[in-house]
RNA sequence: GGACGGGUGGGUGAGUGGCUAAAACCAGCAGACUGUAAAUCUGCCGCUCCUUGCGGGCUACGGAGGUUCGAAUCCUCCCCCGUCCA
């Protein structure tokens, strides 16, 4: 349904492809040659201060490009593949006033999809009961609340995993609050986006070459002050539990540096996080339809061209 | 030179005669995922064959022999590692 509307309308090209594949650097580069702007689709980087650990692009590399949807909010604060899809919107629209070409720089493939396909009318998060739901779970063992959801939603319980606690609290809240199934809250279906030309190009450097980057940009990130930010984050009250503390080097650094106990350790672990991460990633965007994939990183001159002409065409560069 | 302890699948490591292609964990690979998604969860993980079955064959617990219907597990010799005694 997405970008199938009747009138082809403006253009939108997606960027997508797993964490240190070149994604931001690709971007730049379009909207230099293309009149473009930045829409980031990043999880993490919608936490504000949180910059280095989620490699936002900084301000004096961004060659003046305006990069959108990053530092919406602070720390403490919840955010979710909703909250993006509203705020995606209202940029695009903003940027078709203007007559740029948007241009996503996708990592998160939740939030690309709940903004290129919608998301359901389903109720949103409710913090009250999800957490009466986890103080059951945790007295009952973790497949009471499977159990719990059987009886009231078979088709939703036969979908998820036993103890898949976070899937399955949340077809409880959507079963509770919207007095339906799951099932059927989504067949009731979702809007996506339309008026739009959508050219999504994927990024697939060789597996190897990947995780050698993913190794050599957690040192860089190191050496632009990645510990020093945590510091400061730390110094000024951001709680241990919020958010971004969660994210992949956040947590394990932040031990380090109050614990006092080594780093090496905690690298390793960090490292092997972000491989996986890149895993999943990898795996999610494998199924993404309409794809024009190219082999190699961002930064590669040949994937630019490419990219380009994918980007101006929206033609595989075989059929060039 | 002698006395013990130990050598197990990519790694750590359990297993003391059959239920063991060998627990568990890690790594790896594959997958699911419509408001926590850098999250959460699932499967596979010696090789191979087919009529894809709780199927067949082969190889495997340092090496070589032996005992036994049957050995990672018991015996003999050898090699290597660690600790201790000379």
């Amino acid at each position: 349904m997405s970008g199938l509307s009747p009138e082809p309308g403006a253009r939108l090209v997606v960027i997508l492809g797993p964490t240190a594949s070149g994604k931001s650097a690709l971007g730049i580069t379009l909207a230099e040659r293309l009149a473009g702007e930045i829409l980031v689709c990043d999880s993490t980087q919608v936490y504000r201060h949180f910059d280095i650990g989620t490699a936002k692009v900084p301000p004096s590399e961004q060659r003046g490009i305006p990069h959108h949807l990053v530092d919406l909010v602070e720390p403490q604060e919840l955010f979710t593949a909703g909250e993006y899809r509203r705020r995606a919107l209202e940029v695009l629209a903003n940027l078709r006033g203007k007559a740029k070409l948007p241009i996503i720089t996708a990592g998160t493939g939740l939030y690309l999809r709940a903004l290129l396909e919608g998301l359901a009318d389903a109720p949103e998060r409710s913090e009250e009961l999800r957490e009466r739901l986890r103080q059951k779970a945790k007295l009952h063992g973790p497949v009471y609340l499977h159990r719990l959801l059987a009886r009231t939603d078979k088709e939703a319980a036969a979908r998820i995993a036993p103890r898949d606690t976070q899937k399955i609290i949340r077809a409880i809240e959507i079963r509770t609050l919207a007095g339906k199934s799951v099932g059927d809250v989504h067949r009731s279906g979702r809007e996506g986006l339309s008026g739009y030309d959508v050219k999504k190009i994927g990024l697939s450097p060789p597996r190897g070459a990947l995780y050698a980057r993913i190794d050599a940009r957690f040192d860089s990130m190191i050496a632009a002050g990645w510990m020093e930010e945590i510091r400061k984050l730390v110094d000024s009250g951001v709680a241990a539990n919020a958010k971004p503390f969660q994210f992949i080097g956040y947590s394990e650094l932040r031990a380090c540096l109050e614990g006092g106990r080594g780093t090496t350790e905690a690298i390793k672990q960090i490292q092997q996080a972000t491989r996986r991460f890149a895993k999943r990633q990898i795996t999610w965007f494998r199924k993404e339809p309409d794809m024009h994939w190219l082999s190699g990183f961002g930064d590669d001159p040949a994937v630019e061209e490419a990219a380009l002409r994918i980007a101006r065409l929206g033609q595989a560069p075989s059929s060039s």
